[in-house]
DNA sequence: CGTATTTTGTTCAGGCTCGGCACAAAGCCA
DNA sequence: TGGCTTTGTGCCGAGCCTGAACAAAATACG
């Protein structure tokens, strides 16, 4: 066995979260001496992981020896990433640092079973890993959809049509095998399946709007309904049975419609795409998601005082179940996402005092609320479920099965 | 220096919880060898820690040599703990295994500030170190009040009849010093501060009914309003700022009363004591606390159609809010506290099914729902903040200086 | 312009901890 | 009494890390 270090996964980490721009802050960041960080850094380029910057490069103005860049190797393996959304599916090739080599979107007939949709998409993956011949370490896919834990079934993937309950993960795991997607042992390679909601905000703690933060809180819409996520100590906390954040059924209007779930005025029918152009006084059309219809709206028609009133409506409503989940969970930030990623545009400073007035104590009002920054963060997020086996391990994950133990 | 191993704190713990009953489990549970599980188990024993029986035990019908039990010394170091509460306070001498050593209650005029109050409750737990002659390794002290981090300070301790925002972690610090009370390297011991529900959820995980649980919620009603915690993966979930988990503020009632919150029907108002009392059309008396008043009421009048009929309503608002939380947190095991345990006592099916009706997947809805089990958690609780140091690293915390870092 | 200083990176020796193995101990079972 | 099974201990070697000495590459300064 070569000689593996156990500080390899965080050095990795630190590298791929953007952290450890060259061997000295790496040394500072992992707590090791100097020798023991060159070391580590040795051995990921072996594997191909990264790569030491073979010109050193002066910071501006420092004194002393100028040091090395580390960065992700452009050329090193990658994820394949798939997601499903109401309006089709997209299939990518991420590699470490969350970088998107390849991408090929797809458009889906309506009712499409998952088998079929699933089956499309990552033949589009592995039609991207043959074009481009990388070698592939993990398969993630992302959902619309509650996904229970542990066996991985989408409780409520309405947006797709799907049957409530359909093991996706464990279909997406038998496309996998049989596109033959292999990974260095030369068996498939693992597949994980999440939510989509939970893996943007995954993505965005560890390359967008969320880095550094160690309790981010992530709300967002899709095409209906409204989702949440929690990021604790950089690893996604979703309950011990996968539906944690199910953020929708917070009363935010005691006065409101009924919704569904039998109370009435939930965020879920009160701050979604289908609420604001309702508020709004538009029909919605069938061509377009209703998320892309609100936004339109929203971004083309703001000078419209119906439009106004309808934000200003919602961003209250929004608001009010922020404070409800800030007084609940205290997070040290907050990123918006789909619609309310552009209520947050359309008026920050009436979101952010809503939040503050609502919550309890005003200290805890000031969080930070931010909107997301990554392009297709869900497909990202979809890849660092892959990733987190060669953050954890990266001898074991690139070896393939002679392992060790920690 | 000694020679230290980097399991020592694992295995502490395990013993501190009773997850490790001999070494034969001590070596399954740590995943190391026989070898090194002996060793670490004879450096606990020599740090006067823990104690390995001389004669072994025979497990019941089991082949094989016997094996040795392991336990807490039961004249090892204690941790000083002390409550602050509606009635008066309490302080208290708990060895490791959260076992109360020695206990005294005091009794407070209602208009007391926190220096004198603390001062009091200091002093009596000096005295029964004195009186005991134990060693002490830190000390814990449990506040009715939300505890803002990092500072300390109490937010809205209100039963208690003292300032807001009132800086109790620094106020007991400098009581802890001023007593006297030293640790190994003959300086003062470290002083923690927390909320107390916080403390009794963390006491309970480690010794109570949340044994075992990796997402557990507790909640409790106090004097007034209502109070909630999170453990996860062993460790207290306080927020950012130390401000999570507080419940009081969900919507269960949108046709409820208005709350000083602004909103309307909360829980803090619709499942409280005052809301038990005032439901079954009774008057709150000035003499014992208001939690004493409405769970006498509940135990030794449950026959007076108003107190079931009140019980009956507060079950189905405690449900709501739980059935809210759970949507949130998706917790592994729930337990209550205070007016809540006493609930649950009167009605479980009841209120199971309330939160199972409401939570948005009946699985998570299926959580297990259990009343406290330890006298005094808050106080056990306030002692595993003083452990907690201890825990994770045995030498150095009994060192008092020489440290070594993992 | 040459030397001192600062910061970065590498090599080597030594030490600490743990795993693996052999062996011993202490009870059931036949 | 002689296996069998489980528990506990001693010893050696491997792996990983620290510390120190050395080397390299830039700036600062007289």
């Amino acid at each position: 066995m070569e000689r593996g270090r156990s500080a390899l996964g965080p050095a990795l980490e630190l590298v791929h979260t953007g952290r450890a721009p060259t061997r000295a802050v790496l040394t500072a960041e992992l707590g090791v001496t100097r020798a023991t960080a060159g070391v580590v850094a040795a051995e990921l380029e072996t594997l191909g992981l990264i790569r030491v910057d073979s010109r050193p490069t002066a910071a501006a103005g420092a004194q002393g020896r100028p040091s090395h860049r580390l960065a992700i190797d452009p050329d090193g393996p990658v994820a394949l990433a798939a997601q499903v959304h109401a309006d089709g599916f997209r299939a990518a090739l991420v590699g470490l640092g969350g970088r998107t080599v390849a991408t090929a979107p797809g458009a889906m007939s309506v009712p499409a079973d998952p088998v079929h949709v699933l089956t499309a998409v990552v033949e589009a993956g592995a039609e991207l890993l043959r074009r481009t011949g990388r070698r592939c370490l993990g398969a993630g896919l992302a959902v619309p959809s509650a996904v229970a834990e542990p066996e991985g079934a989408a409780l409520n993937p309405l947006h797709v049509a799907w049957p409530a309950g359909a093991p996706v993960r464990e279909i997406f795991a038998e496309r996998v095998r049989e596109a033959g997607v292999l990974g260095p042992a030369g068996t498939p390679v693992t597949a994980f399946t999440g939510n989509d909601i939970n893996l943007a905000a995954l993505a965005e703690h560890r390359h967008g709007a969320g880095r550094g933060s160690r309790d981010l809180l992530c709300v967002a819409t899709g095409h209906r309904g409204v989702g949440g996520a929690l990021v604790l100590d950089g690893r996604l906390h979703s309950g011990s049975s996968g539906l944690a954040l199910e953020v929708g059924h917070l009363t935010v209007n005691p006065e409101g419609r009924p919704c569904y779930c039998g109370s009435r005025g939930c965020l879920d029918v009160e701050a979604d795409p289908l609420a604001f152009l309702t508020a709004a006084g538009r029909d919605a059309g069938p061509e377009v998601s209703l998320l892309r219809q609100a936004a339109d709206l929203l971004r083309t028609e703001y000078g419209d005082p119906a439009v106004r009133a309808a934000t200003g409506q919602l961003i209250d409503r929004l608001g009010l179940g922020l404070a409800g989940l800030v007084n609940i969970l205290n997070p040290d930030r907050i990123i918006l996402g789909g619609l309310h990623r552009e209520l947050l545009a359309a008026d920050p400073d009436r979101l952010r005092a809503v939040v503050a007035d609502r919550s309890l104590w005003g200290r805890s009002g000031g969080v930070p609320i931010l909107p997301c920054t990554l392009d297709h963060n869900s497909l990202v997020g979809a890849a660092e479920l892959a990733w987190q086996p060669v953050l954890d391990d990266p001898l074991g994950a690139l070896a393939g099965q002679r392992e060790k133990r920690a």
